[in-house]
DNA sequence: ATTTTTTTGTTAAAAATTTAACATTGTTAA
DNA sequence: TTAACAATGTTAAATTTTTAACAAAAAAAT
């Protein structure tokens, strides 16, 4: 590992990888600071700051090398050799996630899904074999899942967050609308759809008064 | 307007609010400082900082009254009569969205999805009508929807994002993982699962290296 | 050959955000 | 009654993040 880099950097590195790969299939071999920022909706300066950050250096006046820099990124943020992710909640959202993630990004994949519904237990989703709550702990350790999804009802969110974290998982992503605790051993993310809504509902509104 | 507050004031408020609802519900009158921070995972400092800039004053040593701070948090980000919001593209992610919004809460009201698939175009979707992506303009401006959803594949993104600026919206929430380009008095918000499964990755591959 | 342009890389400044410090004041308890 | 306590509200400091400024150098233009 470099060093410690910025919360931020890294979900932007995450963010170029992405606009990489797709110039890397339109045959381009070379791109500028400003066209990765403009991709991004940010400044040249922090693209270039960022990729200071993990210590790639471009060439003058020709850009940065496509190649290069998805592999440097993926070395930074990839581990060596995947990490195993389980989707715990086999629902709308579930489902609608691990069909997106079927087959995109080798580096992280979902190995399993986790339901307390017996008409979904034993089930293939998309090549996601579905296992039952009750087996989640020994499924869990005999896959070695390191990363839990929650999209289980807000109701459970805290009872399979606790789960998760005696499971032996390493990080979660809760996208339950409900804050869960972790110790501080396990990484968390929640997500939830509505704040970002609301928020942009609320500049939608402030930007129509001070018009 | 109150005044400018920051971004992330604006997240929190719309996560306090959350919070807040649930403790209604549970019978409590007030909470404290750093009980809403103890469900956020953040500081009571913050907490109290958030609802000085909108300046509420809570009851010393009582806390603050749960209901007039919900009341309080909507005059700010509510708008007075609600704002219509449209999803675009019915598939797997965009089905789970009205889903989960159906009933959620009333002041953004999912008035309108639409597709380019015939077969949904004419159906309704948990109360949500579908209409064709043909009819999406005049739609929009028939129901005054000021917020568009986008679900589409990532291939439509640029174009659905140009035609709902076309159409009058007034800011965007991208789920799609391809960026997208809209004039400045749009507001536009972009998420990417990637781009947060990946930062738990990091953060879980830079802990495991660490310890 | 020399100047201009364009782009990177880096240091420094600015802006935004979080955290700390602490004064204030009801409430409880001695 | 007075002292200790526990909470808020606010100013100030620290931290994080973004932006600006500018030096360096390769390429292009003159
Ligand atoms: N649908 C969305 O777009 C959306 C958006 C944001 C957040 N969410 C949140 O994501 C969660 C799931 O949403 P959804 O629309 O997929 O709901 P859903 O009801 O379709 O799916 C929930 C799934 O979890 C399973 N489940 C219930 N209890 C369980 C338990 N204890 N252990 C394991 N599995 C259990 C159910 O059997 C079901 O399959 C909810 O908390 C919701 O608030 C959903
Ligand atoms: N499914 C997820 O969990 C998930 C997560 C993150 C991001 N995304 C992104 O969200 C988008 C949708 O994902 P999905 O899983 O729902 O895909 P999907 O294929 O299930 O749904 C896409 C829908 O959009 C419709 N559509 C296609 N072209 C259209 C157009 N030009 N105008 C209007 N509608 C059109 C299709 O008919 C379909 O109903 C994709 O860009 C995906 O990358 C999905």
């Amino acid at each position: 590992m470099i060093k410690n880099l910025p919360h931020k950097t890294i979900e932007r590195l995450s963010q170029y990888r992405r606009a990489l790969l797709i110039c890397l299939d339109s045959g381009k071999t070379h791109i500028y600071s400003h066209e990765i920022a403009r991709i991004q909706h940010i400044t040249a300066v922090q693209v270039r700051r960022d990729l200071m950050l993990i210590g790639y250096t471009g060439t003058l006046r020709k850009g940065y090398n496509v190649k290069e820099l998805i592999d440097l990124i993926g070395q930074i943020i990839d581990s060596d050799d995947g990490i195993h992710v389980a989707i715990i909640g086999m629902g709308n959202l579930g489902r609608a996630l691990i069909n997106y993630f079927a087959g995109k990004r080798s580096q992280l994949r979902i190995v399993a899904g986790f339901d307390i519904n017996p008409d979904k237990i034993g089930n293939t989703m998309s090549g996601v074999p579905c296992f039952g709550i009750d087996d989640m702990e020994s499924t869990i350790q005999k896959l070695d899942i390191r990363i839990g999804i929650m999209t289980v009802p807000a109701d459970f969110a805290v009872e399979v967050a606790d789960k998760l974290v005696k499971s032996g998982i390493k990080g979660i992503l809760n996208y339950t609308p409900k804050p869960v605790n972790v110790p501080k051993d396990v990484y968390l993310e929640e997500y939830d759809m509505i704040t970002s809504l609301e928020k942009v509902a609320f500049f939608v509104k402030m930007h129509s008064e001070t018009e």
